[in-house]
DNA sequence: CTCATATTATACCAATCAGTATATTTTGAT
DNA sequence: ATCAAAATATACTGATTGGTATAATATGAG
């Protein structure tokens, strides 16, 4: 059966990622997307659906790609410790290097849409889920190594680790001075002990 | 001079911020904002100048209220600890009260707005850097009473409260588990000695 | 080669967008 | 009473929105 499509799915698919995630839901219009994708209008809706499937299609793209991101960070060194200071450094350095600041897709979307359709409260909130049960799992890695102390209420450091990353990525966003998320970074990162 | 106008400024303004608040800027149009407002459409551009101007006149408004309220809400009790329990745990309450949760105004702007437009950029930014001032000053409070440790770190610790205020309103629009909230707030909290 | 099918490109749709022109009405000062 | 100034209500603007109808093109199966 036929014709077959001239464009790349997944690197259209990419590109409407890049662009909702920079802009938002309500401000990306399906002329933008179509010239970024490099297709054409009728493409797009017999490829994708609506902008509201597409939407989601590059929302879920995210948050797969985000949370084996965050999961390759957290194993790249043997000290969790290390590995979350890692983690929270390069998200700030990121954010200033580039010249307008996306924040995250996943967080964009919490707050302009999960109050107000329940398909993205839901898979906005699995997704802050999913992070906190990396964050456990590291944790736990660091307990059995000896590195952490074997008190530690690693469910509340996880839940308070997701709380502070998310916070420290919104507020990046208003280019606060470089002392300001340094000085907390180091705080909340003393909890890990 | 002459005929006087029969609305509300305020009022009117008032309710043009509960609309910005709750949807976000692009995602309001004139139309949404007359009906609510209960004006015409040439009243509001003779009013408040034009879409941007007003939902700047609007999140100027909620930033000043919610500076005033913060202040209050950390005035309310002679324990600074507690004082600061009682402001998280009264943010998490109305946003499980509240059908759509709008969180907060400012966090919001950050969001859709801070990395595209300059002037909200640091508008938004100021608001967060006078919270934690606000913040700082409580904590000082503290430790003059001898509630507080006096080797305490005020600044550090007065940001990463902001930070985990931002995180906590944030995730709360995809209405997680409570107890997952409570346990970051609780741990957080516990940064107050 | 032929035909069914899917993709493309162009052009279009009604609805809505932000913003305004116009004319009417209200008001205080003279 | 008259007139200038400002606020009102209605109706409109051109541009843009999300989504499609149509026709041309490409392709594999028979």
């Amino acid at each position: 059966m036929v014709r077959q499509r001239e464009f790349d799915k997944e690197k259209a698919l990419d590109k409407a990622m890049e662009l909702f995630w920079e802009k938002g839901y309500a401000a990306t219009s399906i002329s933008d997307l179509t010239a970024i994708m490099g297709i054409q209008r009728p493409s797009l809706y017999a490829t994708f659906g609506d902008k509201e499937k597409l939407f989601e299609a590059a929302l879920r793209k995210y948050t797969n790609l985000h949370a084996s991101l965050i999961r390759t960070k957290l194993q790249s060194t043997t000290s969790v410790k290390e590995a979350f200071r890692n983690l929270f450094e390069e998200l700030i350095e990121e954010e200033y290097k580039n010249k307008v600041s996306k924040g995250c897709f996943c967080i964009n979307t919490i707050v302009e849409l999960a109050p107000h359709d329940e398909k993205f409260e839901i898979l906005t909130r699995e997704h802050e889920m999913y992070l906190s049960v990396i964050f456990q799992e590291t944790l736990l890695k660091g307990i059995k190594s000896g590195e952490l102390e074997s008190n530690l209420d690693v469910k509340a450091l996880a839940q308070t680790l997701v709380v502070a990353l998310i916070g420290i990525t919104v507020l990046l966003k208003s280019l606060p001075e470089r002392s300001f998320v340094d000085k907390s970074v180091n705080l909340i990162l003393s909890l890990i002990k």
